[in-house]
DNA sequence: TTGAAAGCGCTAACAA
DNA sequence: TTGTTAGCGCTTTCAA
């Protein structure tokens, strides 16, 4: 019996004959380990944990790019041959994060949508549960947390517009306090800066990364004395109601004003135009999140790389042009 | 030990004084049992099974209403205080599925995205492991599906468009084959019998329910001797494309065309005009998926419930009007 | 109503 | 290199 467990196993105290017999035997039978028994003895589950905040969903609303990369994360995980457990996430007690995980002897887990303040996650930090945030700046020995480059994206944004003549740029920004809405907004200054244009009195306004903040925004930026010609928005659903609200005042897009917005969310290749924006790849993603938890479990710590931060593409498509 | 474990899990044998103790002292210790011990005796596990079909993913494909029935799927889950477990789907063997489940100790699924066909849900039906699946008609003792009822859904958009005066209907409907877009097709054809209206020759364009295909669906039916004043799309995704194609031909919706859209996915509020939709309640589907499954856990077989189907709710937006 | 003992299917320490 | 034994944390007979 052990023997078998060893060849399973891959351990080198077994002959080759050996192995290769339990090998055959086993497949014949199709036997599967156990995975509940393995994880009891060893104290450690193959499964990985996805904690994912849904209170928005039960509100209504949609986030469409964290389904993406929700997605993304089941497709690594398939990858590296392990499961991914969601674990219930409605007790929200100072510590149901950590019990949960606990309870199912989950080595690691991974977390969605959840503010790096979250009571939940302080106990994650604090028992030392390997722990990999998306989007969420986590502290803790052994946590890290994966994002897109949004300042360079967001850089990458404004270069294009400048390339293509635009000098009036504003921008609609995400809310204030949160991680890649203020590394967004860092990155549009950063990149005016660069091109050496200032950046106009009203010429920043804020949203709340849905599409009705996006309209008012856009029509705040329309009010301006000086109209810019060039709007990056932070978000593609609020860069979808700038469209609107350019549309509405009798505007086109591109040829009045270029809009780039983030994220390349389906809708942005659903509206007309189509919407040139910074791509984030929910697919890379998901495996760096996956790839990022694997070595955060395996090892101790390793303390200089708290941040994963991936690159973005940006996609030109219909909804910028030249300044005319 | 064992009274702990009778108090714990509401066994009848024990006296109130004793579980009322052992509850405090619990709560006290912020005792969880643990869940791979309890699979292991037990033979089965508190956690359900969600097998996803993501190869769509992998080829950058989005199906957005997929994944907002899995954001209600978790939701439900999390109300009925089980997990879910996503098992890996990557080795496509005859019973992989099967094989995965039992590893771990899981006591039924729920399939997404997958064929009836496949070979792994054979497998499962065989060994009358409970499963239930979406938008996908399963046979077995132990076997149900959930659907929205698609053939009512696509009579209501019908019965909207007789209401508002329209005579020349036309339809966009799903691959055929696929039960959701042929049951669609069928409540159309239904729904015009009851209206007493005819469906001209090439009324009914058939699409792969992406966006291309709609807009390459709606220049045919455009190009009919007698163009339709109203058109039934099967998918929202279609749909935005028809609008684009009635864009293209300079015509106005719904001034010229009237177009009812199907699942209500979020691209429908943001597009202009806003899309008239059938309504799929994701909350609604993911909660039946839940309640289903549990009960063909809890129970033997109950043999005259094969399927769970949902009405609809048609969702009047921008992009119908009255007939001119 | 409670407690003692066996065992779920594995892994790991120890002996052979 | 292999086999024997104990034990992971529970539930469930069986006895008291």
């Amino acid at each position: 019996m052990s023997t078998v467990s060893r060849a399973l196993n891959d351990r080198p105290e077994v002959s080759p004959t050996t192995r290769e017999r339990v090998m055959q035997v086993a497949s014949e039978l199709g036997y599967r380990p156990n995975a509940s028994a393995r994880a009891l003895v060893r104290r450690r589950s193959d499964t990985l944990g996805l904690i994912w905040a849904t209170e928005y969903v039960e509100a209504g609303v949609r986030q469409p790019f964290l389904l993406d990369v929700i997605a993304g994360l089941k497709v690594a995980v398939d990858h590296s041959g392990s499961h991914l457990a969601i674990l219930t996430t409605s007790n929200a007690g100072g510590n149901s994060f950590l019990r949960a995980a606990r309870e199912h002897t989950i080595g690691g887990v991974v977390l969605m949508g959840i503010a790096s303040g979250h009571p939940g996650v302080r106990a994650l930090l604090e028992e030392e549960l390997p722990t990999v945030g998306f989007d969420t700046p986590l502290q803790g020995r052994r946590a890290r947390y994966v994002t897109s480059d949004n300042r360079a994206g967001a850089a990458s944004a404004v270069k294009h517009l400048v390339e293509l003549g635009h000098t009036r740029i504003g921008t609609v920004a995400g809310p204030e306090g949160m991680h890649s809405s203020d590394e967004r907004l860092t990155g549009f200054v950063e990149g005016m800066r660069d091109a050496g244009l200032p950046i106009a009195d009203g010429a920043v306004q804020h949203g709340d990364f849905f599409l009705g903040s996006g309209t008012e925004a856009m029509r705040r930026l329309l009010d301006l004395p000086e109209r810019p010609t060039a709007v990056f928005v932070a978000g593609d659903e609020m860069a979808v109601g700038a469209l609107h609200a350019i549309a509405d005042a009798g505007l086109a897009v591109p040829r009045d004003i270029s809009v780039v917005g983030f994220d390349d969310i389906e809708a942005a290749t659903l509206v007309r135009p189509q919407l040139t924006t910074v791509r984030q790849d929910p697919l890379a993603l998901g495996t760096a999140l996956v790839d990022e938890l694997l070595s955060l479990m395996a090892d101790a710590a390793d303390a200089d790389s708290r941040v994963r931060a991936l690159s973005t593409r940006l996609v030109v498509r219909g909804s910028t042009a030249p300044s005319a």
